[in-house]
DNA sequence: CGCCAGGCCTGCACGC
DNA sequence: TGCGTGCAGGCCTGGC
């Protein structure tokens, strides 16, 4: 489930329910996620406040009075607000309750998100610390990803997808973002010319702005039982779409596998 | 039953 | 030797 736009979407979602409350207690059904979640958390954060919530690449950060808490929905996971007392359903691995009733929780069925908790400077942590730009802020540009691009021979796709040059960019918005800049999923990062980083740079903000904007009108329903913000009725030119006519020129759409990952294209559109 | 799935870290082999 | 790079493996459950 979770690309940038549902992270983002959750963080929305949330940020109004936690900013500036105090956690009462905190649960650990299942430690066992892509790491185990420290066993003392409970005891750490308890009575702390939560200061404020932020995003970086999938990444929530939950910044606290003594450390910041680090939470990743994997491929997974999902956020919900709940009321206080909500019986937990199979997969609820992770509660945060709240001093005033509210309930964040987390649930997680295949396991690979993450529940951690660092103290000092967050930028400093292993896993935020090697990280490249934010695709939706300034410093992810033309010239940044020619720049990126000039020593790489891997395919672009798989380029787009590394967090060293841009976080953020899935399985999903790659395919969507190289469709709608025309670029062939398998050329070599290093063979992009800077108009076409440029445009590359142009759609990957515009696929994920989109989807974000379209996250953001279900937010209505965060509370809900089921807590999904409404991806899967959302259309895509390419991805999951093998044997489909392309809505451009009506060519089949091609799906290969690069990186053990699947891709889809448009073998007409895209150069 | 086998296969596939939206993430992403780790370890290894390789070439400069 | 050390680095950047590219690849494969692995973590899990659920759905078709």
């Amino acid at each position: 489930m979770p690309e940038l736009p549902e992270v983002e979407t959750t963080l929305r979602g949330l940020s109004p329910h936690l900013t500036s409350q105090r956690i009462a207690k905190v649960t650990i059904r299942n430690p066992h996620l892509r790491w185990p979640i420290p066993a003392n958390l409970p005891g750490i954060l308890r009575n702390q406040t939560i200061r404020r919530l932020y995003r970086r690449a999938k990444y929530l950060l939950l910044e606290c009075d003594s450390g910041t808490l680090i939470l990743h929905l994997g491929m997974s996971g999902s956020l919900r607000i709940l009321p206080a007392l909500t019986l937990p359903e199979k997969h609820d691995h992770f509660d945060l309750q709240l001093a005033n009733g509210t309930l964040m929780r987390l649930r997680d069925p295949r396991r690979f998100g993450a529940v951690l908790w660092h103290e000092g400077d967050i930028a400093r942590h292993p896993l935020l610390a090697s990280l490249g730009p934010e695709p939706l802020q300034e410093d992810f540009n033309a010239a940044y990803l020619y720049r990126a691009t000039r020593k790489r021979s891997a395919a672009i796709k798989q380029v787009i997808m590394d967090s060293h040059t841009v976080v953020g960019v899935g399985n999903i918005y790659a395919s969507e973002s190289l469709f709608h800049a025309g670029i062939r999923p398998q050329l070599a990062a290093s063979k992009l010319s800077l108009p076409r980083c440029a445009r590359l740079v142009q759609t990957i903000r515009a696929t994920l702005s989109a989807s974000i904007a379209q996250g953001g009108s279900t937010l209505r329903d965060f509370t809900d039982s089921d807590g999904k913000p409404g991806y899967f009725q959302q259309s895509y030119a390419v991805y999951g779409r093998t044997g489909d006519p392309c809505r451009v020129c009506g060519t089949p759409i091609k799906q290969i596998v690069q990186g053990q990952r699947s891709t889809f294209y448009c073998p007409n559109c895209q150069k």
